[in-house]
DNA sequence: AAGAGAGACAACCGCTGTAGA
DNA sequence: GTCTACAGCGGTTGTCTCTCT
């Protein structure tokens, strides 16, 4: 199918750094008309960009509540952790990073915070693993802290079973779910669930707007929701240790 | 001082998804 | 159902700056 976005009129389009009178035009026309309806702007101003270099530049760069630079250690470790669950997929990321665009986010990790993952990484094969180096090439995804894409999580009968009895479930949505909340899954668990159904848009959450998670409907019914305090008492905890007690339970193997 | 190489980051490219005609 | 325009995404490239020799 063609498709006008991808190639667009290569003599009439600038190319290159913005100048900072191509920055303007661009802030004006945003001002007047809003984000959105990128293709029409070199027509409207006579900007010589194309309507997706436009696009991105507003949206890295020219957006008022863009923060710049200076990533903190603990936007890093937000990144680190995001990283090991979502695998390269910058927006879902950027989306729990106020502030931060999906470009840098990304710049940021592949010029810095992936070679510090895979030292730290090394350091802990080693520690584990002596001298012997560590060739894995089968990584074990709930136990690696190297990037693993997935897509689905799952929740072992057995930690379940374990702890549906001996621990508060609202203290940890992954540790379990009390049993009157498995309507609908029965003998269903082990339960698949999309990742990306857990991490709630940042709006529902008012803690910064940082990566928070909620059981999904299936999990049960509307008392399995989860609210403000409980988000932020999680994501302390996930923030503060680890979120995950990969340790702690044998999950298999995707 | 100058050239080479590495690092950082801005920008582009190719593609997919989606809404609307 | 098909086509088009456009938004959005992730990978890649280009360019500038800094450091080292």
């Amino acid at each position: 199918m063609k498709r006008k976005g991808g190639h667009e009129n290569q003599d009439a389009v600038n190319r290159g750094a913005w100048s900072a009178e191509e920055d303007q035009i661009l802030v004006n026309y945003v001002h007047l008309h809003g984000e959105g309806k990128w293709g029409q702007i070199s027509r409207r101003t006579g900007l010589k960009r194309g309507g997706k270099s436009c696009r991105l530049r507003w949206l890295n760069y020219l957006k008022p509540d863009i923060k710049r630079g200076n990533i903190s250690s603990d936007e890093e470790d937000l990144i680190i952790r995001l990283h090991s669950l979502l695998g390269n997929r910058w927006s879902l990321i950027a989306g729990r990073l106020p502030g931060r665009t999906d470009n840098e986010i990304k710049n940021y990790w592949n010029t810095y915070l992936r070679k510090k993952v895979e030292e730290k990484h090394n350091d802990n094969n080693n520690m584990e693993l002596g001298i012997e180096s560590p060739q894995c090439t089968d990584i074990d995804p709930t136990k690696s802290s190297q990037p693993v894409r997935c897509n689905e999580g799952m929740i072992p009968t057995v930690a379940l079973n374990d702890s549906v009895n001996t621990k508060d479930w609202t203290e940890n949505p992954f540790e379990s779910t009390p049993p009157d909340h498995h309507d609908g899954c029965e003998e269903g668990f082990p339960t698949h669930f999309d990742l990306s159904d857990l991490l709630m848009p940042q709006e529902d959450c008012h803690f910064n707007g940082y990566a928070c998670v909620e059981l999904p409907q299936h999990f049960g019914d509307e008392s399995c929701g989860v609210n403000d305090a409980m988000c932020e008492t999680w994501y302390d905890n996930w923030k503060n240790e680890d979120y995950f007690p990969l340790d702690d339970v044998d999950f298999p193997l995707f």
